[in-house]
DNA sequence: CTCTGTTCTTGAACACGTTCAAAACGTGAA
DNA sequence: TTCACGTTTTGAACGTGTTCAAGAACAGAG
């Protein structure tokens, strides 16, 4: 049985886990993902090429635990960050920022984790089934960060945002891991700027005027995301 | 050398590459990219499996060259499309009309071209330096589109409006890849409602009312796609 | 034709991610 | 202690994409 799916598991069993997973960590921010096989996440366990695979499905596995610690440990840090935060801006920047203060050591070997984002087929995809959990949490970040905020927002518009946002946010790493400015400098302005634009173009959005915009986005939006609870033909 | 780069070449040798082409085009299209194997191909090929490595660089390299083909094949199709249709979305619709049937038959391993679109770093991504040759003839087409059409767009807006609507075709096309709703209606949907809001806007877009929306988008562009000529630092 | 250098072809071998049958270990019952 | 049984650990072996040293086929010069 998959020990990762188990709830029991003895100390050993766990330590033994514990530490393929930190190893392959230490060795992916070293080397970078391509760069480390299995072969070398084992000696450096101290186990035998066979248990790193009794413990976690495939190398990308190994990513995908990496992935979910990352999502739960952020999840108290961006509750606390948001605190008593009332800004549109400064709540969504405090969301944002726990994420890059916590992908930031881990940022070359994040790509093998966003390089399969466009094939929303692949386990490690934040598009995929597998990482449906750990996306429904992001998004519901942004959920809260919109409900707390002193800014009353169009109803029709309200259930696409946490999506929109998280997309938009999901954009910004993507764009933040392959960014080979000088300390990553073109990520920041691009973040500054956006979100500039994000937040301005929220707070217009509820003026009459933009009514028939947000209809025919939120037209698009749908005909878009419509759940795939249908056939799966071809 | 590689044979792919070099002028000259045998009749035999051309036949041969072409054979090996067409054979895993063929496999490509039957079981997918993932269930053809180098070797099935240089069966198919009635060659060693050395001989597929002599004239393509990689497995990849046999999807780039269909991508290649591609480009190529569609660029007078293009041409033709655009013919004397004044209407802007008209001409952007033609353009991307011949893409889709070109694509259409082999829309199932086009997945393999377009699953690695994140992460600029890979060869076949239509951001890495190996696609740049077609990427650039690409984003021609629509410059073509824009300029014969009978619309006068803002100055400052125009030396992005080419990359930004290929941007924008490359989403669709992701999209489509990946639709499974039967004989892709959501994509349909999709082109027709977006293909709305883009000339709609690019209409509006020149209204001194959009100037200070311009300004800001434009701002932003410039942030993003600084010429990545600075040092490659990490 | 013969010789020579280039082009093309071959398939064994490599490294990798992954699988699996077998062994070792741990634990609680008798 | 001994036994049985589930858990953990092992490493040889598989299939894959890819490399490479060696040879075959060919083209042109003499």
């Amino acid at each position: 049985m998959q020990p990762a799916l188990r709830s029991g598991g003895t100390r050993k069993a766990g330590e033994t886990r514990g530490r393929i997973l930190s190893e392959a960590l230490t060795l992916f921010r070293e080397r970078g993902f391509d760069q480390t096989t299995m072969r070398d996440i084992a000696r450096a366990a101290n186990v035998a090429i066979g248990a790193a695979y009794y413990y976690f499905e495939s190398k990308d596995a190994l990513v995908m635990a990496f992935y979910g610690e990352a999502s739960k440990s952020t999840h108290e840090q961006i509750e606390i960050a948001l605190g008593r935060k009332t800004d549109l801006k400064a709540r969504l920047r405090a969301v944002i920022d726990v994420k890059f203060e916590y992908f930031g050591p881990n940022r070359k070997f994040l790509g093998a984790l966003l390089r399969h984002a466009a094939d929303p087929d692949h386990p490690l995809s934040p598009f995929s089934e597998q990482t449906r959990e750990i996306r429904e949490r992001d998004m519901h970040h942004f959920s809260e960060a919109l409900d707390g905020c002193n800014l009353r927002l169009p109803e029709d518009l309200h259930p696409h945002l946490p999506k929109l946002l998280w997309l938009y946010q999901m954009g910004l790493i993507l764009f933040w891991v392959y960014d080979r400015s000088p300390g990553q400098v073109r990520t920041e302005r691009l973040v500054d700027k956006s979100l500039g634009i994000v937040t301005g173009m929220l707070k217009l959005s509820k003026s009459p005027f933009m009514r028939p915009v947000r209809r025919i986005a939120i037209e698009l939006l749908e005909a878009v995301s419509e759940e795939t609870a249908g056939v799966e033909k071809q």
